[in-house]
RNA sequence: GCGCCCGUAGCUCAGUCGGAUAGAGCAUCAGAUUCCUAAUCUGGGGGCCACAGGUUCGAAUCCUGUCGGGCGCACCA
């Protein structure tokens, strides 16, 4: 199904053949820059296009006089009402009434697929999102990233890629050895042991006693006083599995659900790692050197030059190269993740990764690593770093402290309970990934315009409850009773595949919500007319007729949306 | 010191592939609101797009530099 737009790209595109078929146009002339879009001042018409700028050079005349003779043609399109010069060279273009009062008709038949688009042709995308260490519950520093994936999966979806959701697990390093000795503790106190206050550098958690509990039932007392090296690695197992348990269940309250949950203690186990070393140092990518002491502050006092393997990620723009092992032989974060995103890269066509800002600067040694791996092999595979800027918590234009030391921090399933899944995703789409935002509970709950989430469900509920109180059914039939004010509505509507395209090609599911917030405007513009004016209102007594087709439009407008409010994850409601 | 992100109205923020007179909400000011589908509506004022250069028909947008804010700069994860 082609989109409004891109049918009238595809006239421009027929009438710049016909002018170089003319002689107008020199043949082959580069199209690159032309564009043909909505222009920002609505006063300009509904589509614009800047053609005869770009091409007067290459046909070696002005713009405006090339402008002329694209005008002409365009003219005897039926569903182009008018088309003139403006300004430099700009040709505006209004649309035939007709041309809107069938993109309505299209909504309404294509219904909860409309918008959906095939600029992904099937291509794969693996998007690699939360991926939170296994050490305990979802709190609010996950939340943005969590949301943010998911909304762009969702949205990558319905452009026409296949997704991967995938969640990789950090069960190999210190900090589950750390998770290991703390849940010992709690077993140790579920036995009936005074255990006291947690150690300094353990986990400190109340989480983690149910899973002392569920060890002390299993173990008994085997393991109580035992040498650590007898229950460590089978107590990071247990507890591991106990975390995920917690965080998905944390992620389904957001309506999240990964397709693939990788483990790092199994790649290693498969030797990975090993695996893309050899064939690094293959191409001699990597090579044994010293690393440079840290810069820009006093070097730690153990600090002291060691030989280590590196990756030569100085080739690929990183600042330095950087460890894949560490001096007792186990692999770095880095040199498994290298390993890792080799494995995602041979399964997908691109990979997206959501992170937290946090580890902005591991961005070019991991972007420098899928460069190695994939180029070396001959493939090209798009790899993006999606930051995620943190989010501070308010009340009522208060910071909320958080200690994570004291174990006291915001989870999910606390905001979740609180302000509800819909706010907590809609919200956290409501200001770009790449800027810091506040979130505060005081305000994301407001029933009024100035919360986008509400202002956007409102408009869903209004239409759904009139649709309720109407007497007629909505009906296409009579679609020439809609006037200038319903196709204004159908106009906003139509720009939805648009949008979805281009939130896709940019990754930025937030202008979804943006967007949302625009129709929804719209329709409530529209509502309020009718309060002065009773004659523009949806439902007319005495007028079946019009009544439904205002109805049909306005299923239509809830029709986009629930689209929507779907990408992004968000129900639509039917009454407030 | 280095790297990355950000800097747009008093405030919170949008701004599509470089496009025309830079937008929205809040706040503020002036009106409307007996009826009605009102968890309101209409209108006004408010801008050195941080600053300085550059690229070009055209720059908030791209490039260089400066200033300001945030994050990071382990063999941690």
């Amino acid at each position: 199904m082609q989109t409004l737009h891109a049918a009238f790209s595809a006239k421009i595109d027929a009438v710049l053949n016909a002018l170089e078929m003319e002689g107008h146009l020199p043949p082959g002339a580069s199209r690159a820059g032309v564009t043909v879009e909505p222009p920002r001042d609505p006063s300009h018409g509904d589509l614009a296009t800047n053609a005869a700028m770009v091409l007067a050079k290459q046909a070696k005349t002005n713009p405006r006089a090339l402008a002329e003779l694209i005008v002409e043609h365009l003219k005897r399109e039926p569903d182009i009402a008018e088309a003139e010069i403006a300004g430099p060279g700009f040709i505006n273009m209004r649309l035939a009434n007709d041309a809107w009062r069938r993109e309505l008709a299209s909504i309404a038949s294509l219904g909860e697929d409309y918008g959906r688009s095939t600029i992904g042709a099937g291509t794969t995308v693996n998007i690699e999102y939360v991926s939170a260490n296994p050490t305990g519950p979802m709190h609010m520093g996950h939340c943005r990233g969590a949301v943010v994936g998911d909304a762009l999966a969702g949205l990558l979806e319905w452009a026409g890629y296949r997704v991967t959701r995938e969640y990789y697990v950090n069960d190999a390093g210190g900090q589950v050895d750390t998770l290991a000795r703390s849940a010992h503790i709690r077993y140790r106190e579920a036995r009936g042991e005074e255990v006291g206050e947690i150690p300094e550098g353990l986990y400190p958690g109340e989480y983690l006693k149910p899973i002392g509990e569920r060890l002390a039932q299993e173990f008994c007392d085997t393991y109580k006083n035992a040498d650590e090296s007898e229950w460590l690695a089978l107590f990071r197992e247990r507890a591991v599995a106990a975390m995920m348990d917690m965080i998905r269940a944390d992620l389904a309250l957001l309506g999240i659900h990964h397709d693939l949950f990788t483990s790092e203690a199994e790649l290693q186990a498969a030797k990975k790692p090993e695996q893309a070393e050899a064939w690094l140092r293959g191409k001699d990518l990597v090579y044994d050197g010293v690393l440079e002491a840290p810069k820009g502050k006093a070097p730690p006092e153990d600090w002291e030059p060691v030989e280590l393997p590196l990756f030569r990620s100085t080739q690929f723009g990183d600042d330095q190269d950087r460890p894949i092992r560490k001096s007792d032989g186990k692999w770095t974060y880095f040199g498994a993740d290298l390993a890792y995103h080799f494995q995602k890269a041979d399964k997908a066509d691109a990979l997206i990764d959501i992170w937290g800002a946090d580890h902005a600067g591991t961005v070019k040694r991991i972007k420098a690593a899928v460069a190695a791996l994939t180029q070396g092999a001959g493939r090209n595979v798009p790899f993006d770093v999606k930051l995620v800027q943190m989010v501070q918590l308010m009340r009522n234009g208060e910071p909320i402290k958080m200690s994570k030391r004291s174990g006291n921090f915001v989870t999910i399933a606390d905001m979740v309970e609180e302000v509800g899944k819909d706010v907590v995703r809609f919200t956290m789409l409501t200001r770009k990934p790449e800027a810091q935002m506040e979130f505060d509970f005081a305000k994301v709950v407001e029933a009024s315009k100035d919360n986008p989430v509400f202002y956007v469900q409102y408009a869903h509920a209004r239409i759904r409850s009139t649709m309720r109180k109407a007497g007629v059914k909505p009906s296409g039939e009579n679609l020439d009773r809609l006037g200038n004010a319903e196709l204004a509505l159908v106009r906003e509507a139509a720009q939805f595949p648009r949008v979805i395209e281009s939130a896709a090609k940019a990754r930025e599911p937030h202008r979804i919500a943006f967007y949302l917030g625009d129709l929804a405007g719209a329709f409530h513009g529209f509502w309020n007319a009718g309060n002065d004016d009773t004659s523009l209102r949806i439902i007319q007594e005495d007028e079946p007729e019009l009544t439904s087709a205002r109805l049909y439009l306005a299923d239509a407008i809830g029709q986009v949306i629930r689209n929507g409010l779907a990408i992004l994850g968000v129900e639509a409601v039917e009454e407030m």
